[in-house]
DNA sequence: TCTGGGGTCCTAGGACCC
DNA sequence: TCTGGGGTCCTAGGACCC
């Protein structure tokens, strides 16, 4: 079912340096100090140390050269997670329609929340000092009319900023901005753009559309144009759902004995299968990550007849994914193994395909009413049919 | 400078089906 | 011997994001 939206307002929050923010509010100690949230690569950075140069995913050592009296603190993932929770909390009292980005930001619709709440920039003003009152944390709200916009100005505002792009001002922000602004363009992409002398947005704008796909691909091309353009039709979805879970382990640089390495993969794989079962959801296919010695990368993956939430089935899958590379492990030295679990569904759901012919909205309508007369009205959901067509998920049916 | 842990999306080829 | 079009699913790799 197509819903029309009101275009906007929206609001990308963004907490600031979160991990580090977190350690910061929680050890008055480190409080206008430089931090660095993890010992090996930095997690995250404190201001105080991004003002020496330090930047997340910076290693470890050449951060603590830049910044030599900085407190390194060890992560804290749950306590990330806690905090996390504690401020969606208050962007879902802000609005029912917010779409988690990551652990640290989101999409906020204010549309239509002027006559109860005010102007967009009154709200954003509120939730930033909701969010300092009640996580203790602070955060950048950008506010504009799509989701690309707001996303920008939140990162021009950061930290602990707030700043609204007005309609008529839009092409006069976005133009000047450096390329690496643009959602999509990353350290390959910017050099590639560079190569060709294209420094900012209006450089990108004034571009062909075939120029730009035969430099970029198909997708990324159209893609990163429109942005340019300032087109971003994406809608709100605030019912995002996680398609993936996973968990790594990196090694150094030791080998490893086949034991141990099984230990470790029981371990990565326990914790998965625990969380995909906390999460009520089940997978089909699981994926092995492998980081080489020379730094290559693979991965090899396999989907199973079944969807499941069984450890030992996982487990089976993880083994002889492992197996199969062994090879290339014996070869290269293996310095980081993770696992994923893909093709998620909702456990206990029952997957309905409608007959070919009749896939209509009426059909599946019927359906639907068809299924709630026999469960209740609780327990049928319209849902999505393994990522293809539409279909209807039943989770936790009734015996 | 030798590198974490968690994700998303896109591309491309091959198998397989009608 | 050569020869179609359209579609999905699976696998692997890669770029990118926080």
């Amino acid at each position: 079912m197509f819903v029309p939206t009101i275009e906007g307002p929206i609001l990308h929050a963004d907490l600031d340096s979160f991990y580090a923010s977190v350690e910061q509010r929680d050890d008055p100690a480190l409080r206008g100090r430089p931090v660095l949230v993890g010992g090996g690569v930095v997690l995250a950075a404190s201001y105080e140390a991004k003002a020496f140069g330090v930047r997340t995913a910076m290693n470890g050592r050449q951060a603590r050269t830049l910044c030599p009296h900085a407190v390194v603190v060890p992560p804290r993932m749950s306590a990330y997670a806690e905090a996390s929770k504690a401020v969606f909390s208050v962007f879902e009292r802000t609005t029912p329609l917010v779409e988690g980005l990551s652990i640290d930001e989101a999409f906020l619709d204010v549309g239509g929340l002027a006559k109860i709440a005010g102007s967009p920039s009154q709200i954003a003003a509120r939730l930033r000092a909701d969010v300092l009152a009640r996580v203790g944390l602070p955060i950048t709200v950008g506010v504009a009319r799509t989701k690309f916009l707001a996303k920008v100005a939140s990162a021009v505002a950061k930290p602990d900023g707030l700043l609204v792009v007005p309609h008529d001002g839009e092409l006069a922000f976005l133009h000047p901005l450096p390329v690496e602004r643009l959602w999509g363009v990353g350290k390959v992409t910017s050099r590639k753009l560079r190569d060709r002398g294209i420094v900012t947005v209006r450089d990108l704008a004034e571009l062909g559309e075939r120029e730009l796909v035969s430099m970029l691909g198909r997708a990324s091309g159209k893609h990163l144009l429109a942005l340019a353009l300032n087109h971003d039709p994406r809608p709100m979805r605030p019912g995002r759902r996680r398609r993936s879970i996973g968990a790594q382990r990196a090694l150094g640089g030791r080998p490893r004995s086949p034991a141990e390495l099984d230990a470790i993969l029981i371990s990565l794989v326990d914790r998965l299968a625990r969380r995909l079962r906390a999460a009520h959801r089940v997978c089909r296919t699981v994926t092995l990550r492998m980081r080489f010695g020379d730094f290559t990368r693979a991965t090899r993956s396999r989907t199973l007849t079944q969807p499941t939430t069984h450890t030992e089935t996982i487990l089976a899958a993880a083994r002889s994914l492992l197996g199969a590379a062994r090879p290339s492990i014996d070869d290269k030295g293996l310095t980081l193994i993770g696992f994923a679990l893909s093709n998620l569904d909702d456990e206990g759901s029952v997957q309905l395909a409608l007959p070919f012919g009749e896939d209509t909205p009426g059909a599946l309508d019927t359906a639907l009413d068809t299924l709630r007369d026999r469960y209740g009205t609780k327990a049928v959901t319209r849902g999505t049919l393994l990522g293809r067509d539409e279909g209807i998920a039943v989770p936790h049916l009734p015996d």
